[in-house]
DNA sequence: TATTGTTATACTCTATAACTATA
DNA sequence: TATAGTTATAGAGTATAACAATA
C-alpha cells in the first residue's frame, strides 16, 4: 500500500536524474572521442556478434537509419567490424574489435567512477536496493 | 565499495525507465486534455503563486520562450491566472485556479495508479528504499 | 514480393536572436 | 541601460519515405 504519497511523480524524479547522468557521462565520452550513441552501440555489441544492423538498432532502442552514421564512424576508427554475411549478402555481421573493447571498457570505467560519486550519497542498504529496483524496473 | 559492478550503466537503466514512465503518463494526461508541459507547469505552481514566468520556467526546467504557449493554453482553459504585478507591470503573477487544481489532482491520481502497477514489482522494502534513493538523487 | 542497408526528406522539439513594454 | 514577456528564426535530433541490392 502506498505510504509514500507525498512525493513528486516518478517521471518527475527519474527523467531529471537521467538527464544529469547523461550530462555526467558526456565529458568522459568526449575524453575517449566517443559520442553517446557510439558508446551505446559498443555496449550493445557487448557479447556475441549481431547478425544485422537492424537487430542492434532494436537492441539499443535506436532507429536503424540513425545507426548508420554511428557505425560508419566506429568502423573507420577500427572499433567495430562490419562484414557481409556470406549466407545472406544483404546483412552485415557486426562485432567489436579488441581496440573497440578497450575504448569501451576505458569509457565504462570512467563512467563508473562518476556514478560512484552519486551513489555515495546513499546508505549501503539503499544503494543495493536502488540498483536492484532499477534493474527490475528498467527491463520491460 | 562497489559489489554491484556487473550491471548496465546507471544512465542505461534510468533513461529508458524515464521514457517508459513518460509513455505511461501520456494517455492519462490526454484523458484530461493536458500536455506534458501543461501538467508540469501546473505541478510547478503547486504551492504559492510565482512572481514571474521566468521563475516558473527555471523551476520546472523549461525554456521561458517554450513556456509561453503552454501558459496561454492553461489560461484560456481557466486553469491558471496570469495577473500583471501591480508593483512591476512587466511581470506576470502566476497562480492556479480551483479548476486547475482539480484537473491537476485528477491527472496526478491517474498517474499514481499507473505508477502503482510498476512499483508493485518491487518488494515493500525495495520500494521504500527506491523512492527514498530517487528523492535523494534527483535533487541537485 | 520481401528484406537489409542506405539516402534524402520532413517533422518535432528546443534553443538563439530580435522586438515591445515597462523599469 | 536593463529586465519580463513575447515573437520569429534557426538548429539539433528524430522519424518517415523512397531507393538499390539481394533474397
Amino acid at each position: 500500500m502506498p505510504v509514500d504519497d507525498d512525493r513528486p511523480d516518478l517521471a518527475a524524479m527519474v527523467v531529471p536524474l537521467g538527464r544529469s547522468l547523461v550530462a555526467a557521462e558526456e565529458p568522459v565520452l568526449r575524453d575517449h572521442s566517443l559520442t553517446m550513441w557510439g558508446y551505446i552501440a559498443l555496449c550493445g555489441l557487448d557479447e556475441a556478434p549481431l547478425r544485422t544492423q537492424a537487430a542492434l538498432a532494436q537492441a539499443i532502442g535506436a532507429d536503424k537509419t540513425r545507426l548508420i552514421g554511428v557505425l560508419d564512424d566506429l568502423q573507420e576508427r577500427g572499433f567495430i567490424r562490419r562484414e557481409p554475411d556470406p549466407a545472406d549478402r544483404r546483412a552485415h555481421l557486426l562485432s567489436v574489435t579488441a581496440k573497440g573493447r578497450r575504448v569501451r571498457e576505458a569509457a565504462r570505467a570512467g563512467i563508473r567512477r562518476r556514478e560512484e560519486e552519486l551513489l555515495a550519497r546513499l546508505s549501503p542498504g539503499d544503494r543495493r536496493a536502488f540498483l536492484r529496483a532499477l534493474r527490475t524496473l528498467s527491463q520491460p
